[in-house]
DNA sequence: ATATAATAGGATAAATTTAGCCCTAAACAG
DNA sequence: CTGTTTAGGGCTAAATTTATCCTATTATAT
């Protein structure tokens, strides 16, 4: 599986966050998407510490957007998610990873490249706005 | 990560197999690829089961292809070595295995089904013939 | 016959994912 | 000011997945 809970988290409180215009708080959050209110916590908390989010403490506190939907690619928010980058396989990335470290003759490499490569563009173009 | 060590393990080893006349037993090819044989062995015994390997017992047995490279799709020795689909998400290939049950709302979906529809295209068309 | 090699299965170990708990720090409402 | 609200952070536990190991059985080439 490509994709772990914690991106469908983050993707979905996205989705909430954005139609509202004051912050939401991750109990009410987390409520509404029927999950573990403490691992969402530390999702959103990824989320702002990477500038997607802005956090708000204390009374009628919670997550707002930090930047346009526009500007935030699913790409981003799914690497923060999941707090590594989006991967085919841990070598498809770049020759240098390559588990058996003869990167060189590596007979699968290409290909996983190739297809990393498309994911990564696929993920960068979609934003968010796109989801909305 | 989409894939696991099963799915490069299966990939490099098909590609060796592919290489010589006579089967290659799991011994040989554990050592060739300095790969754990008991985890290699199962691997290649379910790409046996599926029809991709051929495998003989005994005395210079060991494993051959059973089908034309150009007829083996990449997918189909990836779902052998995962043992289950390919695939972006849990939800991603139908909307009926939404974790939410609320498949018909969900926000998400079609952006992740739209990737698994690329992804499923991209591994469907690359064959062994392809990697060799 | 005998050595070879696949088959089958369970047991284990390590790593990752998901979740829960609790205490602190900051911001706000009255 | 004071009490309440909410994010922040750490630590632990449970669940699941990934990877490996081991042992007994079955088939076969020579």
């Amino acid at each position: 599986m490509l994709l772990t809970k914690a991106s469908e988290y983050a993707l979905l409180s996205l989705v909430l966050i954005s139609r509202q215009s004051a912050p939401e708080d991750v109990d009410t959050l987390a409520r509404r998407l029927n999950i573990s209110r403490s691992f969402l916590a530390k999702i959103l908390q990824s989320l702002a510490r990477e500038g997607i989010l802005k956090s708000y403490k204390g009374a009628k506190g919670g997550f707002a957007l930090n930047r346009d939907p526009r500007e935030i690619s699913v790409r981003d928010i799914i690497e923060v998610a999941e707090k590594k980058p989006l991967s085919v396989f841990e070598c498809s990335s770049s020759q240098d990873s390559c588990p058996t470290g003869k990167g060189d003759f590596c007979m699968i490499w290409p290909f996983l490249n190739k297809f990393q490569l498309k994911m990564d563009e696929f993920f960068d173009q979609l934003t968010l706005q796109d989801i909305l």
